[in-house]
RNA sequence: GGGCCGCUAGCUCAGUAGGUAGAGCAACGCCCUUUUAAGGCGUGGGUCGAAGGUUCGAUUCCUUCGCGGCUCACCA
């Protein structure tokens, strides 16, 4: 008989027309949420409630189901000799597990105790063609889970708070900045030269200019810019797109959290960030500490400080800055005979090979939350020299579960200086690169009327939310992440 | 991109030392006024991810491909 679910419910919904209902209709007029609904006292009436038909049990003339809202479930009850005439029957005939129906009625308790509402009129509000999911698993597959997040969102216990949950981290960090006088921004997404971070970018044409763009890989010189105008301390929410692979920990598109403030150094900044993150994880979770897989992380009291130069002498027992030279000849010496295998290190530069150093021996091992400072000069484009060393810049990251959730400095405000590192990063963009930036006159030109001291900082959001949801992946607290088509 | 693993009914999963497949839920029919994983009786539903190969015979073995996950490398 049916031997497609699909044809079945096309059919019912044919003849639910031809009986004169609507089969979707505009609106259902609720006075009561469930779980309103639920609180309610036994002899209620006229509750009216709206929701989607989750299980149905049928008796011979008594039909119980259970209704879903985003607030939760409640019972309801069709009892033949006491609803509507005529309805019974169509409940028992055309109502399926996906429907949303809207229902009225009182409230008692069944035998078992349970509040239920006792339907005296209902409608159906909107028939589904297809099937939900099974009811006691729901839906477990990776793949269909992130193809088919609504089904993961309204089947699987705990997905739509997790969801919930990631709105409420990111309010309680936009407003920890607007109490401290930042104001929010929007800068463009397309942009003719992608700055503001070390990677590869999109691109993609504009018809009507006949010109070629790149999806941003930052807001930070759009930021600064805004910085130079007058608008001392900015911040934005930046969805980036970046051109590389897809991990557990990177995604093509992510959601990068800026701040810069003027007059502020990397110091001041580091101090602002750990109090706004200390904040945020005990505005969402109701204490300073996160419990992620095994670990226990803890954001409140200080915060182990690590220069680049210390952690690697500990790490790795070089110092990076008494090598051979000085150069990354003398490195990738010292790398060899402490046995360290770095790929393609013989295509590195000093500042590179460091980092790739700091990634290979320290970076998985920090459990954070650390920050780390002091990164050399060539890894840093855009950020300002130390003062007392040249060879290094002020700037801090912050480092948690061997991730870098955050990345920022002293932003270089000297146009003479940024021109030589674009030119630096320029000639290895000319050599090949395809991460490192272009010069941007545009942004120079805007340096060069003038800046004030400014600190800025990016906050890997989707990160973040994932340590405090206790994700390992970051496509577990995305919505809809991209899937090849099938 | 490399390595490993997975893909069987709408969903969750069994299974076949190679003889063209099963269960539960969902669906369809019948019985049933207190269930909440309702129950009972009965029925239908699958190109076993795709294509080639080996074989008398492939869902099973081999190869290639597709989609996904984990992992290594690269990037936040």
């Amino acid at each position: 008989m049916g031997n497609d679910e699909r044809e079945v419910r096309l059919k019912k919904i044919e003849e639910i027309r031809k009986i004169g209902v609507f089969p979707y209709k505009d609106r259902f007029e609720r006075n009561r949420t469930l779980l309103e609904a639920g609180g309610l006292a036994v002899g209620t009436e006229n509750v009216r409630i709206a929701g989607r038909v989750m299980t149905i049990r049928k008796f011979g003339k008594l039909i119980f189901a259970t209704l879903k809202d985003n607030t939760g479930k409640l019972q309801i009850a069709l009892q033949a000799q006491e609803i509507e005439a005529g309805l019974f029957s169509f409940f028992k005939k055309y109502i399926d597990i996906g429907d949303f129906v809207g229902a009225a009625g009182s409230i008692f308790k069944t035998k078992l105790g349970e509040v239920t509402l006792d339907v005296g009129r209902f409608e159906l509000l909107s028939k589904a063609l297809r099937p939900l999911p099974e009811k006691w698993h729901g839906l477990q597959e990776r793949e269909l889970l992130y193809r088919r997040r609504y089904l993961d969102l309204c089947m699987n216990e705990g997905t739509l708070e997790k969801f919930e949950k990631r709105t409420r981290i990111i309010r309680a960090m936009r407003d920890y900045l607007d109490r401290h006088g930042f104001i929010e921004v929007e800068t463009p997404v397309l942009q003719t030269k992608p700055s503001g971070a070390i990677a590869t970018p999109f691109t993609t044409h504009h018809n009507a200019l006949d010109l070629d763009l790149y999806l941003r890989i930052a807001p930070e010189t759009y930021l600064k810019r805004c910085i130079a105008g007058g608008l001392d301390r900015v911040y934005e929410f930046a969805r980036c797109f970046r051109n590389e692979g897809i991990d557990p920990s990177h995604l093509q598109d992510f959601t990068l959290l800026e701040w810069y403030a003027a007059f502020w150094n990397y110091s001041d900044n580091m101090k602002f960030t750990k109090e706004l993150i200390a904040d945020v994880v005990s505005a969402v979770n109701g204490k300073t500490e996160v419990t992620f897989g095994e670990k226990k992380i803890d954001f409140g009291g200080e915060w182990e400080t690590w220069s680049v130069r210390d952690l690697l002498l500990r790490d790795a027992g070089i110092d990076i800055f008494q090598v051979e030279g000085g150069d990354e000849r003398g490195l990738r010496k010292a790398l060899d005979e402490r046995g360290i295998e770095i790929e393609d290190s013989d295509k590195m530069g000093f500042g590179p090979l460091v980092d790739a150093l700091y990634k290979k021996v320290s970076r998985p091992n920090l459990d954070g939350p650390v920050f780390l400072i002091h990164h050399p000069i060539g890894l840093s484009p855009l950020s300002r020299k130390n003062d007392e060393d040249a060879r290094v810049t002020d700037r801090f990251q912050v480092v948690v579960n061997g991730w870098e959730i955050v990345n920022a400095y002293s932003e270089l405000v000297d146009p003479v200086d940024q021109r030589e590192r674009f030119e630096t990063q320029a000639e290895l963009r000319r050599r090949g690169d395809a991460e490192a930036m272009p010069v941007d006159e545009d942004f120079l030109e805007a340096m060069e009327y003038g800046m004030p001291p400014i600190s800025g900082l990016g906050l890997g959001v989707d990160r973040f939310v994932a340590l405090l949801l206790n994700e390992e992946n970051l496509r577990d607290v995305i919505l809809f992440p991209l899937m090849r088509p099938l």
